[in-house]
DNA sequence: GTCTATAACGAGATAGAC
DNA sequence: GTCTATCTCGTTATAGAC
């Protein structure tokens, strides 16, 4: 009774993901955007899995093929969400808007960033892990700067300096945004900062709520 | 033949340290900085001192009372830097350049800030030390904030928004850029973050270098 | 594909000699 | 204050039955 192959998404020497897989992956994100890649082990994953530690072996014979993978699908994850947001919003405020909106549902769970948790412990982490890691960002980078480009042509951003750069500190300020808020445990602390970052960013003066509440 | 205790530095229940136990400190936060906190062992200690484990265990009996202690050390550490900026420079940009400097020098030992790293493994540290994180940063935007308001007064800087809100946006572009810098290698893409970022809450027209080379 | 069983190792920690 | 020796547990990983 073998489970039919659905996609073959993940490429670069990666598995056909089967539904076993698949809920595998499910779980480790979940340890490994809140406890990070040192933070949990196999025998985390079987218990919320009720499975034995053995049987995750068969689906990823290496912790890290197993991180290698997950930051993979991550990163496929990311850019079709990234995908339907150019499809979507109407101009690049509102791009950057649903951009941070993903951060935001991430962050509501108490999770961070996968990749902006592991790129923390990377000295650690196997070369497989930091090269998708890097293509992550890279990724992030090309998209945001593509959207900068286009808001600014538009008259809708504002901004010094090249789009890459101004991209990068804006992938920083969010990355950093997440990791503060989240020690304090106040998904506020994200919230506030990226409203003040895009209002900073756009032309449009925002109604921004002043401090009165 | 023990050796005489020099100062009393660290309070909340903290060890008066000895030579010894300094230097088991220096090689932990060096291990913190660049692995994290799940990423080093008293092992990895012990072999760096030429010592064993158990002599480890003499001066910090637990990992976790080790990291809180390292936690508390560094905080101080960064307190006596800022109040030795605030004795030397002259305005308030000036005093935000010079910190910036101080993340600088963190990252050029290929290091990340040490709260910076322990916040991404937050949900995996014992409650003391995720308190004495939290009063890190809390001292940053603090000392942040008296500066902008500072700068902001003397018309050397400007921004929107709070001075609280502004510097908390500041200490995650710190945190955020020196995060994704370090997973690329690149210390240059802090530097570049960080000028743009002071750059842009100057007053004054920077000699931004343009990207010519 | 999942199981039991176990190997091989490293972790944090303690007892007690020196 | 540092050592040797040891304990206990958790870790990744494998062999082989079902």
């Amino acid at each position: 009774m073998a489970i039919a192959r659905k996609k073959a998404a993940l490429p670069a020497g990666g598995l056909t993901p089967t539904a076993a897989a698949t809920a595998i992956l499910d779980v480790a994100e979940e340890l490994a955007q809140t406890r990070g890649y040192n933070g949990f082990s196999y025998a985390d994953i079987a218990v919320k899995l009720g499975v034995t530690k053995a049987s995750l072996h068969y689906h990823f014979p290496s912790k890290a093929e197993l991180g290698r993978v997950l930051i993979e699908r991550y990163r496929i994850h990311f850019g079709a969400a990234l995908l339907a947001i150019d499809e979507q919003a109407r101009d690049a405020l509102e791009k950057l808007k649903r951009y941070v909106a993903l951060y935001s549902a991430v962050l509501s769970n108490e999770r961070m960033c996968l990749c902006g948790m592991l790129a923390a412990e990377q000295a650690t982490l196997p070369l497989p892990m930091r090269e998708a890691l890097r293509l992550f960002f890279t990724d992030n980078e090309r998209w945001l700067t593509a959207v900068l480009d286009e808001g600014r042509q538009a008259g809708i951003l504002r901004f010094k300096a090249s789009t890459i750069e101004r991209a990068r500190v804006l992938l920083a300020q969010f990355e950093g945004a997440m990791l503060v808020a989240r020690s304090y445990g106040e998904p506020l602390r994200f919230h506030s900062a990226a409203s003040y970052v895009l209002a900073d960013l756009s032309t449009r003066e925002q109604s921004r709520p002043g401090r009165r509440s």
